[in-house]
DNA sequence: TTGTCGAGTGTAAGCGCTTACATTATTTTT
DNA sequence: AAAAATAATGTAAGCGCTTACACTCGACAA
């Protein structure tokens, strides 16, 4: 029975018979000391139930082993499979993931980097690039590695894993296109501090553009994440006088809105109206009929990010300077039940 | 412009010309500071850009204001919204959440559980109450206060937040007998290690038995929480001698599996079959027809549970005992378009 | 044999903070 | 006005660990 107070490093060099100094190393580069005192110190550690405390560990060797991430929102599932993938890759290399949720809001998540770093996060992932420069100043002072996901574009400063919102949104505008529709709206999400809801609203105008199909302000109507916004987004739409014959939607959250109101309204889609949705979370593909959306790597990206982060505090412990690493990942449109021709006039 | 170096406790000492103990202390216990010399002080912070080193903080004062949460997984949406009332309410107690997951894996949550204690939680966030008895002996050990949520039943000896999973299925499948279904199938979750998942199999048993209707071990299959299990799930139920005419699934996302299935095999629901679900989760609204299933009440589950930890912990930094602290919260079923009368035969 | 070297281990100085206790300033009491 | 009580601040001892540096000792070269 181990004793009634936690054990420290001295409790355990003291039952092995060593120094602090060798019982640390036996922990940190077990190499670097001899088997055989290493398999007391083990014992040691072993009988009483040793592990290291986390202050101390961190306040001596400067760093925490732990690895911060932002996240704009846990309640839907839009980020959920890419931080589970970011943190099954931190955990391979003995570090921890903390996770903090900023409702979307730039002040929430200036206040949660913050929070994180004070915390000791070693490195950090934010989602999109834009947020107040004071922000990246402040990392680049205090050294911390970031990489911010979901989002790609050349030439950036800083490191980026992600994929072109703006070109996959044209994608998706152009099949919609493609297929003979020429009334178009979007149901977009909330552009403010939002650059993969701006991107994706920018793509789609392009491809409008491009092909003289015009998309005044009031064809793009921007909601937040939610399925009650959306389906007042999509009745807002469908009221005006010339209806469009495809709503295309800044994500699938949007889009599961946008189907449902559709059927609350009595239309059909594809028939009536066809539907077009973004990032294939994975109910996109339970809905009827399911959505064509734009599949994004979730897991590739997270598993990326925590790559990059990983690579960038090695560099660093060997005095590196930290230098940006980008991945550009790819899109594809999947092809469901949600988006077809226009009806006939 | 800030130093170039991270700026200490001491730094800020000498510009505000005192010593560390008050500059800690104006941060700590602002109150038993005179005012002038805490204003002096918090200029020096602010000019300096000052925020207290992490680990040195936890060392020192032996506790990090961390809380930790273990959750089966953050891939679905069941966990999301009540962890994120938890969070908001660690929160405003100037307390930070962590949060892992265990993907539904009995050695991984231990694990998860010795990771949080070793980075210095102060508390932790359990779900339901089947694990190891050495995970309790553990954290009893270390006196770390903890909460199991999701679940809720008489006279146990931890501290539980949640309802009674079994009632509320009892209450369920009562429903769905009092329709006049005669033939019933269940859809659980894995109940192996997970309590809610047994209790609810359990609670639709009895209502049957109590119904003098049968339920073979036929009548109730497995399938883990995902969408493409509880199709198969489905096929396989439907695919007996004598086709069940309702289907009680675990939770939502079984049952929005099960409904996919169903319109796949060209039932109506629920004209030709019903289906219910358990827990609420937000897309279960948006189905067609919607899931009449149990309402859980997610964000009052995770901020009481909150609340509890708080208060658990202020008893033991006033030096008491950590006595445990349960709180039943009580759920409903919302009638939606999944359930309805067996089909006449 | 002596000197050199390197591997293994120990010594001890912090890391940046909190807090018990000591000291000094201020207020209250008599 | 002096004594006593109280409030504000300072002093300094850790908290439990890592790691630079010092030391010991055996292997090997000269």
């Amino acid at each position: 029975m181990p004793t009634e107070n936690v054990p420290t490093l001295e409790d355990v060099a003291r039952a092995a018979n060593v120094s602090t100094a060798t019982v640390s190393r036996c922990l940190n580069t077990p190499e670097r000391v001899v088997e055989k005192t290493r398999e007391r110190v083990m014992a040691a550690v072993e009988a009483l139930g040793y592990s290291p405390n986390f202050g101390a560990q961190a306040l001596a060797a400067r760093r925490t082993n732990t690895i911060g991430a932002v996240i704009p929102s846990m309640e839907n599932a839009i980020f959920a499979r890419g931080l589970q993938a970011f943190q099954e890759t931190i955990a391979q290399n003995k570090s921890t993931m903390l996770v903090a949720s900023s409702s979307y809001r730039q002040d929430v998540e200036q206040e949660q980097v913050r929070a994180l770093v004070a915390r000791g996060a070693d490195a950090l992932l934010l989602i999109g690039e834009s947020r107040s420069q004071e922000v990246y100043d402040f990392l680049r002072r205090r050294k911390i590695p970031y990489v911010l996901a979901w989002i790609y574009r050349e030439g950036s400063e800083h490191s980026l894993v992600g994929f072109d919102n703006r070109a996959a949104a044209r994608a998706m505008a152009e099949k919609v296109l493609a297929l003979g529709h020429r009334r178009i709206a979007m149901i977009a999400g909330v552009t403010l501090h939002n650059d993969r809801a701006r991107d994706r609203v920018l793509g789609v105008r392009e491809a409008a553009a491009a092909h003289g199909v015009p998309m005044s302000d009031l064809d793009v109507v921007e909601a937040p994440y939610t399925f009650r916004d959306a389906e007042d987004a999509f009745s807002v739409i469908m009221q005006r006088e010339t209806r469009p014959t495809a709503v295309i939607c800044g994500n699938d959250i949007l889009a599961i809105g946008a189907l449902k109101q559709a059927r609350a309204m009595g239309l059909r889609v594809p028939e009536d109206v066809s539907i077009a949705g973004f990032d294939d979370i994975e109910i996109a593909e339970v809905t009827e009929p399911a959505i064509t959306t734009v599949h994004v790597p979730h897991r590739q990206m997270g598993h990326v990010a925590a790559e990059i982060l990983i690579r960038q505090l090695q560099g660093k412990a060997a005095g590196k300077e930290i230098e940006p690493e980008s991945r550009e990942l790819e899109t594809y449109i999947v092809e469901r039940g949600s988006l077809g021709p226009p009806p006939a006039e």
